[in-house]
DNA sequence: CCGGTTGTTCAGCG
DNA sequence: GCGCTGAACAACCG
């Protein structure tokens, strides 16, 4: 719709100098893990849509957009996001190949870099937005107890056969993620995340705040196999 | 009304 | 320079 469109008016909160968007060409939309990219001529803009953040086209909401661009056909408001200008070219600051929702994701890729990080435990490794960019918390624990892998578990003590599993229904949990997200029905399909028991076992759930960031996990110590 | 959070960055500190 | 912690941001839900 927008694309290869000029923005003709550029408007909004954000603290970045974002009147370099007026007159620009949209080249294209692109997308790594959970950024958004506006690709200009010579530079690109990068929205993180964060905890709360949304878009609007051709409407708008009551609080002032963080970032409102107008073409001759239309508009996009950005709301509650972060704006970034990155001016390198984005084959240096991406690897397309971690996205894990790309079509040029590479599994092999991702074993390598995990091989890479024995030491780390695998609540961690999963939130890595350089192994596998754009997993976030929920998806974190709905994996780990899809494949029952207790959260805490070290990297290097995983079987291969336990790591494949893992980046194989990592990528898949995340498109069918997106498709209950899209029909308004993701949270009644949560078996683990917020859950307080287990439903294959029908235990308590253990709720902890782990790994390096400190994110809510929700696990089953009966169920969820510890690799330590 | 308060507490918590699907996420990230940055300042401050040891 | 590092790793860690807490703050900041900001919208919505229970």
């Amino acid at each position: 719709m927008f694309k290869g469109k000029k923005v003709i008016e550029v408007s909004g909160n954000s603290k970045m100098p974002i009147q370099q968007i007026k007159d620009q060409l949209v080249m294209n939309f692109l997308s790594w893990g959970k950024h958004f990219l506006i690709v200009f001529k010579t530079f690109a803009v990068r929205i993180h849509f964060m905890l709360f953040g949304s878009y609007l086209i051709n409407d708008e909401k009551e609080t002032k957009p963080r970032l409102s661009l107008r073409f001759n056909n239309g508009v996009i408001n950005f709301y509650a996001c972060s704006v970034k200008f990155i001016e390198e070219k984005l084959d240096e600051v991406y690897d397309w190949s971690c996205d894990v929702m790309s079509p040029l994701w590479d599994p092999d890729n991702a074993k390598r870099k995990l091989k890479a990080n024995p030491a780390m435990m695998v609540c961690d490794a999963l939130l890595d937005q350089n192994i596998f960019s754009g997993v976030g918390n929920i998806i974190k624990n709905e994996v780990l107890f899809r494949i029952k892998v207790d959260p805490r578990s070290i990297i290097s003590k995983m079987p291969l056969k336990k790591i494949n599993e893992m980046i194989r229904e990592t990528r898949k949990y995340c498109f069918q993620f997106l498709e209950w997200k899209k029909a308004y029905v993701l949270k009644k399909h949560w078996l683990a995340h917020t859950k307080k028991i287990c439903p294959r076992d029908n235990v308590p759930f253990t709720k902890k705040h782990l790994g390096k960031t400190n994110r809510r996990t929700f696990f089953c110590t009966s169920c969820q196999i510890l690799y330590a």
